[in-house]
RNA sequence: GGGAGCAUAGCUCAGCUGGGAGAGCACCUGCCUUACAAGCAGGGGGUCAUAGGUUCGAGCCCUAUUGUUCCCACCA
């Protein structure tokens, strides 16, 4: 039954109707097939403040371009969806809609806020999951997980209370990255660098001893009223006098020692360094070594503090409550109290200006570090935190690299990794944030008991009292999103899917997040299960604008891949985010590129339109018929070639060779040339060729989408469901095989002669302007008649020809000569032929020719090539001279047959 | 300061373990050839950043240099 398909591919008409067939008949479940090798992916989940950007639109194709062909491959094959909660950005978009209708986190309550928050997430989380099934996206939505859900919040419970119990996380006063405006603090990780205009101030502080004016620099002349004592180098000749005494800090006129402490290096600036322990994580060091006192002189949001803030820490102070004895005092900075750290920088400058301590001003660009989600300036601050002791995790996370069980794609994000890996101090975990997986960590105001534990607790355990409470703060997103490969399967549970599934096999993802989670995936699965969490990570890299900006919705740059969806296709943009895409490396995304992408979808729609139109009633399923022609041994033997080779580069991960590979076959070998060529059979009366060329052009055009479908999996179903074939659909359909019986070299290069001369003739008509229109006779008298015995039509369907004859020693004094490796072609145009022009063609020609035979044989002349080069290549250079010569000599035979007219 | 990437046709980029440089877009010429003008045929265009080195042979390996991008690092 012959069926019509529109002229133009219109995805719109088909991508929706076939993700919902797709889903309805649940090809993206995972069964748990057993004695089937398993192969599982688990997403990078995005947070559910997100929407679709073009990173997850390149991170996601990846991923089903790798599913698909694993599911197809025979795997029982897993892509498990998820998303994340992340706290600070959803939090902070929920406290910024609350400020427009004026109300604070405070006055609304805890639970109150959180309700809010579940609710916001109801309305908005499902978002970018409906945005990735435009994508094409073939994952296992029954298994969809979200990172505060009941199971992963109890991996999370079940993680915290077995890391403390190894007393690998614990809670101290240390120094943390505090974002004002978010009010919280964040990880060494989320602390970018960014640089910035600012000056170094010389100050002068005098020696209460001497009298003498001691000068040093400082790049945050408001943390100096936190200033605890001023540091020296021992080994400074410039200083010895002053060992033991102390300067008195301007303003407040507070006395504090000098101490000599490594820290400060004779080689930069004067040598002396003011110590601020509580706003400076190099003075903290330095305050601890010498038990210098911490005194705070910021608030958490930002603010010099003052006469409150000093009674609540004092109150702390005195409370005598575990701990309390590490909290840092806090300075009433009077008349700076409540001033910004901006203001009070300015006023503080001045107040030092007018009393004559600021030496000098020296412009200096540094880089200062900001919250990775707000770009505020981060303040360096003393606080009480929980962190993981990275040490002893970091070890196997390391040695498992380096052992091979888990490898980087491309290799060189190892050393990144490494790096990251190598360097990583204490992972401070807590946030002052309320929308997270609260820590399960109680204190008792009785006796000062902490307890965590799994399960809540509301009475202490040591004293009984009920004047418990858990700790108010949250835990790091990336807390949870650890856990991500084995808390989504079920774990601590040993559930079936657990046994499955785990450990996954690849993990696709950005370079940009490798520390952030790729790495503490690492370490968390190892220590948890035993297992790394996966053998493979695939990097890419950033999807950038077409003038290679990052975007970025500042820039307001960003495309938005939907609107690419909705003008070209999914198919079109996942093949043009992995085209040209090499792992590791980020690429430029521009409007062009889609539009290649969707004009290759149009071409395959319009081949399989043609085959379509020339296809009979029950016409049967793709195979491969007897009596195989030249040409359908020559495209299957191409096409035998295409399955190993894109197999091959998927195997290798290197999905944009393989699209390549597909790419170059169906346009340019099986429409080109396959398609042309089989249209000399298809008009013919001869009904048993004619069905063998059907059948030719329906098996290659069936498996060829079939390799295609991972890449464009929605216009590669459509034709595939509309081709004859067995089966319910193509995402399901087994993957391509190599066949030893489908390699027909000697064909091929039999096909591949007349190929060559076909070119030659179009070229030479080309060159000469004679119009297509204008059929000429081919005289053919070729070295290798096999090849061209029953050429006639190729040459009539390809290049123009009127008639073809072999010929032997053929004359004709009108005859424009082409010459190929194995033929020469006569043909006949007495009006057209300048002879002058023919001569110096071939004498071109013949240049040309000599050219190469001089390359060759300077080749082979060489002892050194002929005896140290592989036999292969030596065989071929000599192959290449026997053609050039045999060339040269047909030339010269045209020549001389000219100029003897 | 440490580390990594990139530098190939006018533009955007491929080029796997070394064996005479490729694609898409753009450009030029000719074609509405009954699948496709979102197409077909033909064509021009590159001392593969620079300088050395290894090798019979280097876009590919090594060293240095220049330009560029990114990551990491507590420079007061």
């Amino acid at each position: 039954m012959s069926k019509e398909l529109e002229k133009q591919y219109n995805p719109k008409n088909v991508e929706e109707r076939i993700y919902k067939d797709w889903l309805e008949k649940k090809y993206f479940h995972a069964k748990r097939e057993e004695g089937k090798r398993t192969y599982t992916i688990v997403i990078p989940p995005p947070n559910i403040t997100g929407q679709l950007h073009m990173g997850h639109a390149l991170d996601n194709t990846l991923q089903d371009i790798l599913i698909r062909y694993h599911r197809m491959a025979g795997y029982d094959t897993l892509w498990l969806p998820g998303t994340d909660h992340a706290s600070i950005a959803t939090e902070a978009k929920i406290v910024e809609a609350m400020r427009k209708e004026g109300i604070t986190k405070e006055d609304l309550g805890r639970e109150k806020f959180l309700e809010r928050a579940w609710d916001w997430k109801k309305q908005y989380g499902g978002r970018i999951i409906e945005q990735l099934k435009k994508m094409g996206s073939s994952c296992d939505w029954d298994r969809e997980r979200f990172t505060l859900d009941e199971g992963c919040s109890k991996a999370v419970r079940e993680v915290f209370v077995r890391l403390y119990e190894k007393n690998l996380i614990y809670r101290g006063n240390r120094m943390v990255n505090w974002c004002p405006h978010c009010n919280t603090s964040i990880s060494d990780a989320e602390v970018e660098y960014e640089e910035q205009d600012s000056n170094f101030w010389h100050l002068l502080y005098t020696v209460k001893e001497t009298g003498e004016k001691l000068e040093l620099a400082t790049t945050r002349p408001e943390t100096m009223l936190g200033d605890t004592a001023v540091a020296i180098n021992a080994e400074d000749e410039r200083y010895k006098h002053l060992h033991g005494c102390h300067v008195i800090l301007p303003l407040i006129n507070k006395e504090i020692p000098i101490v000599c402490d490594e820290h400060a290096d004779m080689t930069k600036g004067t040598g002396v360094v003011k110590i601020t322990p509580a706003h400076d994580p190099n003075d903290f060091e330095v305050g601890l070594r010498h038990n210098l006192p911490i005194v705070r002189t910021f608030t958490y949001d930002g603010y010099l503090t003052g006469a409150k803030e000093k009674a609540e820490a004092d109150a702390v102070r005195a409370s005598g409550k575990a701990g309390a004895e590490n909290e840092p005092e806090v300075l009433d900075c009077g008349k700076y109290a409540g001033m910004d750290t901006k203001t009070a920088r300015k006023a503080i400058l001045e107040d030092l200006e007018k009393g004559g301590y600021i030496k000098e001003i020296e412009p200096l660009k540094h880089e200062v570090g900001t919250c990775y989600r707000c770009h505020t300036s981060i303040e360096p601050m003393v606080s009480k935190q929980w962190f993981v002791r990275m040490q002893p995790l970091a070890e196997p996370a390391i040695k498992s690299v380096e052992d091979g069980e888990i490898k980087f794609v491309p290799e060189r994000f190892t050393k990144n990794y490494m790096n990251w890996m190598r360097g990583t101090r204490d992972w401070c975990i807590s946030r002052q944030l309320w929308w997270g997986h609260r820590i399960p960590a109680w204190y008792c105001d009785d006796c000062g008991e902490t307890v965590v534990s799994k399960t809540d607790v509301d009475a202490c355990p040591k004293c009984g009292s009920k004047n418990i409470n858990q700790d108010p703060d949250t835990l790091d997103t990336w807390f949870s999103s650890a856990l991500w490969p084995f808390s989504t399967l079920g774990w601590p549970e040993e559930t079936e899917d657990l046994k499955h599934y785990y450990p996954t096999n690849t993990l696709v993802t950005g370079y940009d997040i490798i520390g952030f989670w790729v790495s503490r995936m690492i370490f968390s699965a190892l220590e948890y299960t035993g297992k790394a969490p996966f053998d493979t990570v695939l990097i890419h890299g950033l999807v950038r604008d077409a003038l290679g900006r990052k975007m970025s919705k500042s820039l307001g740059n960003g495309i938005d891949p939907l609107e690419i969806i909705d003008k070209f296709g999914a198919d079109a943009l996942r093949f043009t985010l992995a085209t040209g895409n090499s792992p590791g490396n980020d690429m430029r995304f521009s409007d062009e590129k889609v539009e290649a992408s969707r004009n290759f979808a149009n071409k395959i729609w319009n081949a399989a339109r043609f085959i379509l139109m020339n296809l009979g009633e029950n016409e049967p399923a793709p195979h491969i018929p007897d009596n195989l022609s030249i040409e359908d041994k020559w495209i299957l033997s191409k096409y035998n070639r295409l399955v190993k080779d894109v197999t091959d580069s998927l195997e290798k991960y290197e999905l944009g060779m393989a699209v390549q590979k597909l790419y170059d076959f169906i346009w340019d070998v099986f429409c080109d040339w396959y398609i042309e060529i089989a249209k000399i059979r298809l008009n013919s009366d001869d009904e048993a060729a004619k069905s063998t060329a059907r059948a030719v052009l329906v098996y290659v055009m069936s498996n060829t989408l079939k390799l295609l479908h991972p890449f464009m999996p929605f216009i590669t179903e459509e034709i595939w469901q509309t081709l004859p074939h067995e089966g319910e659909s193509i995402m399901i359909s087994p993957w391509c095989e190599y066949s030893d019986e489908l390699v027909f070299t000697a064909d091929e290069t039999e096909m591949e002669r007349i190929m060559t001369a076909v070119k030659a003739v179009r070229n030479r008509r080309s060159e000469m302007n004679v119009a297509p229109s204008k059929k000429a006779k081919l005289n053919i008298e070729a070295t290798t008649v096999h090849a061209f015995e029953n050429s006639g039509n190729f040459f009539k369907r390809l290049a123009s020809a009127s008639e073809v004859e072999l010929v032997h020693d053929y004359h004709d004094d009108g005859a424009v000569t082409i010459i190929t490796e194995d033929a020469k072609i006569y043909i006949p145009m007495d009006e057209l032929v300048d002879f002058k022009a023919e001569l110096e063609r071939l004498s071109k020609e013949k240049a040309a020719v000599e050219k190469d035979i001089d390359f060759v044989s300077s080749k082979l002349n060489n002892p050194n090539f002929v005896n140290k080069a592989p036999e292969k290549v030596v065989e071929a250079q000599r192959e290449a001279l026997k053609k050039y010569t045999d060339k040269l000599a047909m030339i010269n035979e045209s020549i001389a047959k000219i100029e003897n007219k």
